[in-house]
DNA sequence: ATGAAAGCGCTAACAG
DNA sequence: CTGTTAGCGCTTTCAT
């Protein structure tokens, strides 16, 4: 593979001039530009990427931390991701963290390794202090997930109000005894959505059962073990607000398996508007999260970390979400 | 950032040695060892990746070509390579092509450029002979997609059979008019399908009509609208073969939606068995393709050629593929 | 078992 | 506008 130099002596030139034209430097004469291209061009010359990442400290990658490529969810926000990527010539290095707390540590260390100039986070398994050491070594940037404990450049929605809005429209169905479905960690985001769970049970005077709350819940085969479990209970639920539409469906599936009728005996309000969500029978009513704008928002702010100008009040975006009233309440 | 050259100074020794210790080499002493690790950790030392990779020219990075983030079947793949990437310590790279045959020349060149050791394709945009070039500079494994014009690495499924076996339970479920719908290049996959499906009119004495294909169809949306243009034809399809199971939830869902019974009035064959299959209302018969497995193999595959102990019989594998029968036919 | 030294391929002062 | 030169941080002979 034919390296800068023979480059420059195809050329007749100097390395640091077919540099020059490599990196687009102004003050290069057309025609030694000419010159260098056509050399290029003979030899088959493309510059070695580790060379130039090792010189100028720059990569040009980013690493993107997901918890499951085959949730749709993420993979919506990493199309979102990759669009501003591609148009800004990044790279994306994709981490799946399996909600990990180790692998998300090792993929961490990828700041510190120079290899990734800086890291997106669409979740978050570890404790913050933990990340925020890592801070000094490139811009994270979290997406999806967020935190209160320091002004980082995050994207998020107001996830409490998502939770409260939910319920307050099962509760408005008629419902008083509605479980809740969430994930296994106990980040802010879970937190929030809780919070506004538990805000609207108390408005409406209705109280909180520890027995409704069911945890691990991410997929589609969770939701339909969740309905499993409340077929043996005394005092079941009769709606479900989850997390994700995949759980929903899975509760919607089983629950139909089992003959009760969705809404009529059963209700069921999803999370992310996934295109499952109106594929499934009946339609599922969800929170609406806007996955790959919150992608684009999050590598936008990222750029402009990289590029050092960013304004202190844009390092917190939050987007609206938005009830989508279905058949499934 | 403290270097190599830091760490030695701090334990007294030489770079060299440092180096050894980073790179488990045998013949360092245990104690010398440990000296080293204390004074990583002392200085919080992390090799510069650029470096190593310039030096060892190992990138350790797979680019993986992929059309569609948010296609499933695509995911799929890419959880299966990935899990096989972690196993063996090397990262990934996604490169999304959206279809673009400039886009996955633009990624090709990765190879070139030592950003890559290898390159997996899970689509085919470009002509082989192009691709094929860039085959000097690093192995490309293919993975789903697949040419008969070269012997290259690759794992695939029977796709004539797939197209064959899904047409002919159309037409045992007694139609003859068979819409087939398919993505718009016109790769080896490509022709196999098509040839699949006219093999099972064939063999029946079914007439093909060009009417009756349906070209772009990649997604819901897509499945949506042909369905609908089959509306105005006089003599429409009662059934569809499809190439993915995207495609069949359109078809179906707008099928309905315009008072249609499935499989009543109009039966519909999905591909893939994603999760959508199941979900669907009525499920979805489909052919199953394995694509977490496709992927693993496919990244076992891209070890061993990276490793020099590929024995051309293993070159060229092929997974089964099954019918699926659920309720759409 | 360890160190000295060369060099991977490139960029960026600096000088002119 | 162009060339000379000094590294970026690491691995790897080659000695010892």
């Amino acid at each position: 593979m034919a390296t800068i130099a023979d480059v420059a002596r195809a050329a007749g030139l100097s390395s640091a001039t077919v540099s020059r034209v490599i990196n687009n430097h102004q003050y290069v004469s057309e025609e030694k530009k000419q010159l260098v291209y056509q050399a290029m061009e003979a030899l088959n010359y493309f510059p070695n990427a580790s060379a130039q990442k090792l010189r100028s400290k720059k990569t040009n990658t980013i690493g993107v931390m997901i918890p499951q490529l085959t949730n749709p969810f993420f993979t919506y926000l990493l199309e979102g991701i990759d669009r501003i990527a591609t148009e800004h010539d990044y790279q994306l290095l994709v981490c799946q963290t399996k909600n990990n707390r180790f692998k998300e540590l090792h993929f961490l260390n990828y700041l510190k390794a120079k290899q990734v100039d800086g890291i997106i986070l669409t979740s978050i398994e570890n404790d913050w202090a933990t990340i925020a050491d890592y801070h000094t070594y490139g811009p994270i940037v979290l997406c999806n997930e967020y935190t209160y404990q320091m002004l980082v450049p995050m994207v998020r929605l107001d996830q409490q109000e998502g939770a409260y809005i939910g319920t307050r429209h099962l509760i408005e169905k008629g419902h008083r005894a509605i479980g809740y479905c969430f994930g296994g960690n106990t980040s802010q985001l879970t937190i929030d959505r809780h919070a506004g769970y538990r805000r609207a049970l108390n408005q409406f005077g209705i109280p909180y059962k520890k027995d409704w709350i069911f945890r691990d819940a991410y997929d589609l085969e969770d939701g339909k073990r969740v309905f499993r479990n409340t077929l043996e209970m005394d005092n079941p639920p009769t709606a479900f607000f989850t997390g994700s539409d995949q759980v929903a469906a899975g509760i919607v599936k089983e629950a139909i398996s089992h003959g009760f009728s969705v809404p009529g005996d059963i209700s069921v309000i999803g999370f992310d508007d996934q295109p499952i969500a109106s594929v499934l029978e009946p339609t599922l009513t969800t929170i609406k999260q806007p996955a790959e704008e919150i992608g684009s928002n999050a590598m936008n702010l990222m750029i402009k970390c990289l590029e050092n100008h960013i304004d202190p009040s844009e390092m917190d975006i939050q987007l609206p979400l938005q009830l989508i009233v279905r058949q499934s309440t």
